[in-house]
RNA sequence: GCGCGGGUAGCUCAGCGGUAGAGCAACUGGUUUACACCCAGUUGGUCGGCGGUUCGAUCCCGUCCCCGCGCACCA
């Protein structure tokens, strides 16, 4: 037992020599052979190019508080970590990578190699997250490490693709997609993030064919592409324009006529009422034109610049540009009548961030499976999602689903398993739609390519990362770990990705196993900073995680995450950044986080208390076996309290809140355990006290941390561990986190009344205490160890808590022998063990003694005025129930006694 | 426009029918036989507004205002 332990924890060795541990004794292994019960979780993978981010830290902070209590339940653990291929994201990355390095294009590259560099980068760059969320202390079970495009895996997905074209659920057609001009590839509806923008709407006119000098206005917001308008319609009911329906406009560039038309769709009461349709540009005028069998005019390149067709001079333009342009080359003819500032929505791609191009192209699409199954699976609580309320956004979508568009223009992902004849490719190619039915023999759809490979080409698309993580339930386990593991207990994540995600693998779920692949679905709350907005790289307001676990500990980053994540709503993480002293570095302080270091800090010193005193500790703890009988009143209170703590986390626990159970397992330790408890035995502790009662005070010490460490340990794993180790509770080869939960309570089959005595009696010391530290402070005098009370007592069992009490008050002594006679002035305060006096010597402020007094009466009566008028209500007594009647009347008896003391006290001074 | 959250102490958040809470910040005091990453004490709240239900409302209901999010529309 050495004293030398430092006073200030020092998370970083202790937390990496942890974890090292652990993986050496496959701790967080979870056997597939296991008769105990199943407890799994699939980890949402991250991008394999992402670093962590405070999200993550929350979100796997919860699934590894989950899979620790599961272990200490007794269960059969498996948490299964694993990452994406993120297309868009890692192709993007290494295409610009190849850039700068360079100067190449993948295309410059070609195909094969383009992907062997991707591969290098992947494996070099990738899984940086993996190593960070072995900081954070995750307890995956890491042998089984996932990633989206392990062979294995990806023969899953192409399996996926090939039943379900099989099935007749995928279809490859020309439809108007999310086109993304930076990325080159279609997007899902999904990927489209709409944000409100501060545009203009250009409100133009087209002259009437044949009628010189008369004219149409039309507003609109993209005069770019009317060289791609091919009508112009109003509403069949407009009386402004009946007229003209069945007549031309002149488009004035390229001049062309096109025919004004009449569609439902078009709203009188916006704009002009006139709508130019532009079906090759807009889904509704796409919609439009096929109902009005209109030419469809493509002028954009894929890249977002205007291609021939849009005449010579817009050719090889940038879409902005060419709008300020098409507007000034409007008004240079006089056909611009003027330009208003307009709100509206615009389409961002959600992984480059730039605007959507809607465009007709010809991608593959999936009929979503399983839609009646899945919905139905939420509504009737099969699965469950906690919080509740997402269940209804779930609802929503799955009730207005639309067919998934899951091919994408990329290289980096699984590859579409279709071959088509080379004699027929480009005919198939272009058909305006192809699936299992119409194909024939002229497509091959498989895992292994044609045997007579050169009359076949391969389609060039790969497929939606989502397509592929769709499966990750149980594409990634073996069938061995399916029998076992699969359906998973619980999935942590967040709300923003309920259709990406979640939704997706319950359909697949559903398709493939035909059984739900999770039980419940837990949606976290969403980080944001101190100004309520979205963590984000681009606004550079997420501080690093590791920067954190650098500065404060990875516990105390974990508790303090879990100590202000609500469920279900957003959280605000405080970031004060300030230059450091003695250099330009930037240092960040994060106020909330030091909560969680300062808790580890007491918990260590804590234990280092008890370390100090020496005395076996270790295995036994029999505090409440043939003890009992001398246990303290603080002995029982507190380990009463240990009861009710293991309790309510119980409780807690299956109700996923988090966020309470931090707080429980705070303040147990802090203010009841480390305030009062440890406070009221320091005097048991000394050396001069009985053997025996100093060796049965460390029984109950340490009967408390031998059941308190484990309670924490899913909130902070690494410390919890440490301690457990260095008070000696650890038997030979064995871990905190592979212990159970006792299934007993400390104090069970004690007797109820001795308890609840013990509990007053406790809670009534403290009261006293407060009141007596309250009186020194408002003299000055708290600092005071030399402070001398009188006490009336008002029950005969004080004297057995004398001392005790007299060290909680960090008084001199306190006299109860009676007959003493306050002098005027002296402060006097009631307490539940009965009237104290502090006499000061010479020291009498009459005045001031009044005023304290009065004050304190002033509380009272206000108190009192309340309970008065309540009890005067008859309806009150005759309807309220019994038991709050009676203690309303017993807090007035109470709260009267008081007052007439009070009045006593203030008589006296005169 | 529809739907979902939230508005409680200066800040971050608990509580959700029966005497308004915590941490941080502020203020006063402190070399107490663990801890200054600490201890003791104090200040600070018409619980967003207005109605209603109830013996009683921060809590339930209605309505309005503000903030955030999702979906739809947006020529």
């Amino acid at each position: 037992m050495s004293a030398e332990i430092p006073k200030a924890y020092e998370p970083s060795e202790v937390e990496n020599k942890w974890f090292t541990r652990w993986i050496e004794e496959k701790a967080f292994h979870g056997k597939s052979s296991s008769s105990k019960d199943h407890y799994s979780i699939v980890i949402p993978p991250p991008n394999v190019t992402g670093v962590l981010t405070l999200g993550h830290v929350l979100n796997n902070t919860i699934q590894d508080i989950l899979a620790r209590r599961a272990r200490a339940e007794g269960k059969e653990v498996m948490w299964l970590p694993g990452t994406d291929h993120a297309g868009i994201a890692t192709q993007s990355k290494v295409e610009r990578h190849l850039r700068e390095t360079e100067g190449k294009t993948r295309r410059d590259l070609g195909r094969d190699p383009f992907l062997e560099r991707a591969w290098e980068w992947k494996e070099k760059h990738g899984g940086i997250i993996i190593k960070q969320l072995k900081k954070l202390g995750c307890s995956c079970d890491w042998d089984r490490e996932r990633f989206t495009m392990d062979e294995e895996y990806s023969r899953q997905v192409q399996d996926c693709f090939i039943h379900f074209f099989n099935s007749g659920h995928i279809y490859r057609g020309k439809r108007m997609v999310n086109w993304c001009p930076a990325s080159l590839t279609a997007l899902s509806d999904e990927e489209v993030i709409m944000k409100p923008r501060r545009s203009k709407l250009y409100f133009m006119r087209y002259e009437i064919a044949g009628e010189k000098g008369e004219f149409l206005e039309i507003a609109t917001t993209r005069p770019e592409t009317l060289m791609g308008d091919t009508a112009v319609a109003v509403n069949p009911g407009d009386e402004r324009y009946r007229h003209l329906i069945g007549k031309n406009a002149v488009r004035p560039f390229p001049r062309a006529e096109i025919p004004i038309i009449a569609d439902e769709h078009i709203d009188p009461e916006f704009g002009t009422g006139v709508l130019k349709v532009t079906p090759a540009h807009d889904k509704a005028d796409f919609e439009i034109g096929i109902k009005n069998d209109l030419e469809i005019i493509d002028v954009l390149n894929p890249d977002g610049t205007l291609n021939s067709h849009a005449g010579e001079e817009f050719e090889g333009m940038d879409r902005f540009k060419a709008r300020k342009r098409a507007a000034e080359k409007l008004e240079e003819m006089g056909l611009l009548v003027r330009v208003e500032e307009y709100e509206n929505s615009v389409g961002f791609s959600e992984r480059a961030d730039v605007p959507v191009e809607p465009r007709i192209s010809m991608q593959w699409f999936l009929r979503y499976p399983q839609v009646k199954e899945s919905t139905a699976a939420v509504a009737d609580r099969e699965i469950k999602f906690r919080p509740e309320r997402w269940a209804k956004t779930y609802a929503h979508w799955m009730e207005n689903i639309q067919d998934w568009c899951i091919s994408r223009q990329l290289w980096w992902g699984h590859r579409i398993p279709v071959w088509y004849r080379r004699d027929r490719a480009e005919v198939l190619q272009n058909a305006e739609s192809l699936d299992k039915e119409t194909a024939g023999q002229d497509l091959h759809v498989s895992l292994a390519p044609p045997p007579d490979p050169e009359n076949w080409v391969q389609d060039e698309d790969v497929l939606d990362t989502w397509f592929s993580s769709w499966l990750w339930p149980f594409a990634t386990m073996d069938e061995a770990s399916k029998a076992k593991f699969y359906p998973t207990t619980d999935l942590v994540t967040g709300p923003d990705i309920i259709f990406f995600w979640v939704a997706r693998m319950i359909m697949a779920g559903y398709e493939f196993t035909g059984q739900k692949p999770f039980a419940n679905v837990f949606f976290t709350s969403i980080i944001r900073d101190k100004e309520g907005r979205k963590m984000s790289k681009s606004l550079g307001n997420s501080p690093d995680p590791l920067d954190l676990i650098d500065q404060y500990g990875a516990d105390a980053l974990r508790f303090s995450i879990m100590r202000i994540a609500p469920t279900g709503t957003d959280v605000r993480f405080i970031e004060n950044r300030k230059k450091a002293k003695d250099s330009d570095a930037e240092q960040s302080e994060c106020p909330q986080v030091e909560e969680g270091r300062n808790f580890a800090n007491k918990l260590w010193n804590a234990c280092r208390f008890r370390q100090m005193q020496g005395g076996k500790n270790g295995q036994k703890t029999g505090a409440t076996g043939d003890k009992r009988d001398d246990l303290t009143i603080y002995d029982i209170d507190i380990l009463a309290k240990l009861d009710a703590l293991s309790d309510h986390l119980k409780r807690a626990y299956e109700g996923y809140k988090f966020q309470e159970i931090a707080t429980k397992l705070y303040d147990f330790f802090w203010s009841e355990f480390c305030d009062w408890y440890l406070e009221s035995i320091k005097l048991h502790l000394r050396e001069d006290v009985d053997p025996q009662v100093r060796n049965r005070t460390l029984l109950v010490f340490d009967e408390v941390l031998n059941r308190y460490l484990p309670l924490l340990h899913p909130f902070m794993p690494h410390i919890t561990e440490e301690l457990w180790e260095k008070l000696g509770f650890v038997r030979e080869g064995e871990l905190l986190m592979c212990r159970l939960l006792p299934g007993e309570q400390l104090l069970d089959g004690m007797n109820h009344e001795r308890i609840e005595e013990a509990q007053q009696r406790t809670a009534a010391v403290h009261e006293a205490t407060g009141r007596a530290r309250h009186i020194k402070a408002q003299y000055n005098l708290a600092a005071n160890r030399n402070v001398k009370f009188f006490l009336e007592p008002a029950v005969d069992w004080v004297v057995e808590e004398l001392e005790t009490l007299k060290f909680l008050c960090g008084a001199g002594d306190i006299d109860v022998a009676g007959g003493y006679e306050a002098p005027a002035g002296t402060p006097a305060f009631l307490t539940p063990l009965g009237k104290m006096y502090m006499p000061l010597e010479g020291l009498v402020d009459i005045k001031a003694e009044g005023a304290r007094i009065s004050k304190e009466m002033e509380r009272i009566q206000k108190d009192m005025n309340q309970i008065v008028s309540k009890l005067a209500n008859a309806k009150f007594i005759e309807r309220a129930p019994k038991e709050v009647v009676e203690e309303t009347r017993a807090r007035r008896e109470s709260l009267k006694a008081n007052l007439e003391q009070l009045e006593e006290m203030l008589d006296s001074l005169a």
